[in-house]
DNA sequence: GGTTTAGCCTTACATGGTAAGGTTGTCAAC
DNA sequence: GTTGACAACCTTACCATGTAAGGCTAAACC
């Protein structure tokens, strides 16, 4: 077997990994798939990164280097985009979500992003305390509603419509009265996508927000 | 047939393995060890539950059953109320939130739950569609926020200045100077408290929905 | 009292993370 | 050019985990 170069690096396993995932899903990311991707040995992959655990601390990060944060806009629009950005990144990678919660050193993109965002904030006339709100605020919201969006049980009108046929019955219909006539007037008319539900939301906030910023000044 | 026998069920097998992950954690939650608690063998919870993945989703359901949704006050208090029981649970088990990503299939209580959050909406004057998007928002906000407060690196004033001064530097301030002046002005500051932000993002969230059900009308 | 069977157990296997140590190119110092 | 250190990759092996297959025992029903 020659081998002439480096050929890995910590970068390739972190991508690799991300392409896993994403083919996947975050139950089939073992260390072997992840070498067997690279044409390489399982145990290989321990000259660039320490562990599993931190190898998905890089996945996340490589993650979050993907979202975008304008700067050339104003407040409300850079954060608006920034979130589109994200949720769109997030459900590219949706086993990205569910990572959030167990990592917690922060890799680089992920500070240098989050750095960004409170960029914008300040420069838009946030006062230090209330970027610390905005920052926590439109955040929550964010990985929220990615965190339901990806556990939503289906994926587009018909498999919705299938899966509701599927739960609701007389039964469902008068133990979950409210819950039925949700299903029934909204989540299953024609046309109706969960999705929507954020520009809603995000606009909830981000009006807030600018309202407790002119009532700071 | 009503066996008159005392044995194991299936509340008994998810009630054990919530108090394996309060105790120990996701990662400690084996079947093995849950079956330990119980004084029984790995095998034998596979007579109350499928396998793993639906005790996993046992599990989620039982923390709903905590989420308390008082009925006699407006739905705005019934909100803040139920928000905040719900946040407590999630924090009592931590390891909730993490899995809420990945069930897919909402037990009764859960499903119960959610049909009682729509009823206060709908009786407290919302339309249905404006209940759904009230829905969404305030999930979104909540699960985001205790998802973030949930991956926090440090518990406490202490743990946080400790970690702050491992992390800050030279090298720190100047790559990332609005991270670094929040540490220092907000973060590090005697008596802050993240979880302080939740209110704000709550009246956020719950102010703009009273604006939208005013402005409905 | 014999049969059935629910409820628990023993065994065993495949999969996965990773410790230990081996092998083989590359390159610096002679 | 030879040597030796080192980096990058591999081979083996171990232990933990989920769970399939089937065994044992006592309660419940005839």
């Amino acid at each position: 077997m020659p081998r002439s170069r480096p050929a890995l690096d910590r970068r390739q396993v972190i991508t690799a990994a991300v392409a896993v995932a994403d083919d996947s899903g975050l139950a089939k990311l073992t260390m072997r798939a992840v070498a067997e991707r690279l044409g390489v040995e399982a145990m290989s992959l321990y000259h660039h990164v320490a562990n599993k655990d931190e190898m998905l601390d890089g996945m996340v990060d490589h993650v979050f280097e993907e979202f975008e944060v304008p700067v050339d806009v104003g407040w409300r629009d850079a954060m608006a985009h920034r979130a589109t950005s994200a949720r769109r990144s997030l459900r590219h990678h949706p086993w990205a979500i569910g990572l959030l919660d167990s990592r917690t050193s922060p890799g680089p993109a992920t500070l240098a992003h989050h750095d960004a965002v409170l960029g914008v904030l300040r420069s838009g006339g946030f006062p230090v305390r209330l970027a610390a709100h905005a920052f926590a605020a439109i955040d929550s919201f964010l990985y929220g509603f990615v965190l339901q969006e990806v556990a939503l049980p289906f994926e587009g009108d018909d498999e919705l419509a299938a899966m509701a046929d599927d739960l609701r019955d007389d039964a469902f219909a008068s133990h979950f009265p409210h819950l039925d006539e949700m299903m029934t007037e909204v989540a299953l008319q024609p046309g109706y996508d969960f999705g929507d539900e954020f520009d809603f939301g995000l606009d909830l906030v981000l009006d807030g927000l600018e309202r407790a910023l002119a009532g700071q000044r």
